[in-house]
DNA sequence: TTGCATGCAAACATTTTGCAAGTAG
DNA sequence: CTACTTGCAAAATGTTTGCATGCAA
């Protein structure tokens, strides 16, 4: 048993849920494995470009569909900027975007997540999903 | 003094600050004042035809983005669908949206927005705005 | 070999904008 | 009067899709 990157896990991921790799998504799942940051459609298209891979927007678009679709990647929706795309690392967690920089922090509130269920509840509701943002800026 | 509709307070504080009001700005505050829903763009146009109003769309995204600026109405973006306006009633709330009905219903909750704000504190950071939206299905 | 995946360009949906004509103050 | 608004149509943006061709399994 070895070492296996992120990339060739999402392989495996994909292979067992049927999907096919192709040379432009095995280009894709690198780029997107290798991203600390929070990446949107044309950035991964460059990357993957960048990376010697010839692949098309269209094709970025429907991969990041098919992994979203698999829960493998977790599309972001901020405000006023395209979507972007993490890789879902199986917890989940929320995001703080610094307004002056643009720059997105991720960060997890056991706390939150037990006050809004509560709320749907009192409601007659359970979550299905949640969006929580908080838009900052540094404190001087 | 006299009891002043929610369109009259709109006109008025758009006179305060400088903004001219023409037929299709009225017309517009006042559709926007009677809504009890969450209207996009579109409906907001049809509301304002049906009514009589004779305006473009064009002018509806305009009047939309001036009455965003003076803090007079609240832009939502919630998941998949065009922009959605509501009048901003002065306190701060957020929504909750049955994903199986469309509904969208509001709700405050002080200690989800205290934590928030000691969310971005421990992190170094003050919250210029935020956005929760909790998609929920009802139980059975 | 065969059906899923791709590239391209066109379509899409929403929102924004340039410009000439209209109008509120 | 005159600067701010409007309507229209065109453009911009981000994303999706139809179709002929390509390729993974």
């Amino acid at each position: 048993m070895e070492i296996e990157t992120r990339a060739e896990a999402f392989e495996a991921a994909l292979r067992r849920a049927g999907v096919r790799i192709t040379r432009q998504r095995a280009a894709l799942l690198r780029v997107l494995a290798a991203a600390e940051d929070h990446p949107d459609a044309t950035q991964l298209h460059q990357r993957a470009m960048a990376a010697g891979a010839g692949v098309s927007l269209a094709t970025v678009y429907r991969t990041l569909s098919a992994l979203e679709a698999q829960g493998m990647i977790q599309k972001l929706e901020f405000e006023g900027e395209p979507a972007r795309f993490e890789p879902a690392d199986g917890h989940h967690h929320d995001h703080m975007i610094d307004v002056e920089t643009g720059e997105v922090m991720e960060f997890v509130n056991e706390r939150i997540e037990r006050l809004q269920a509560e709320i749907a509840a009192e409601m007659g509701y359970e979550i299905v999903r949640h969006r929580l943002e908080l838009y900052v800026r540094r404190r001087r």
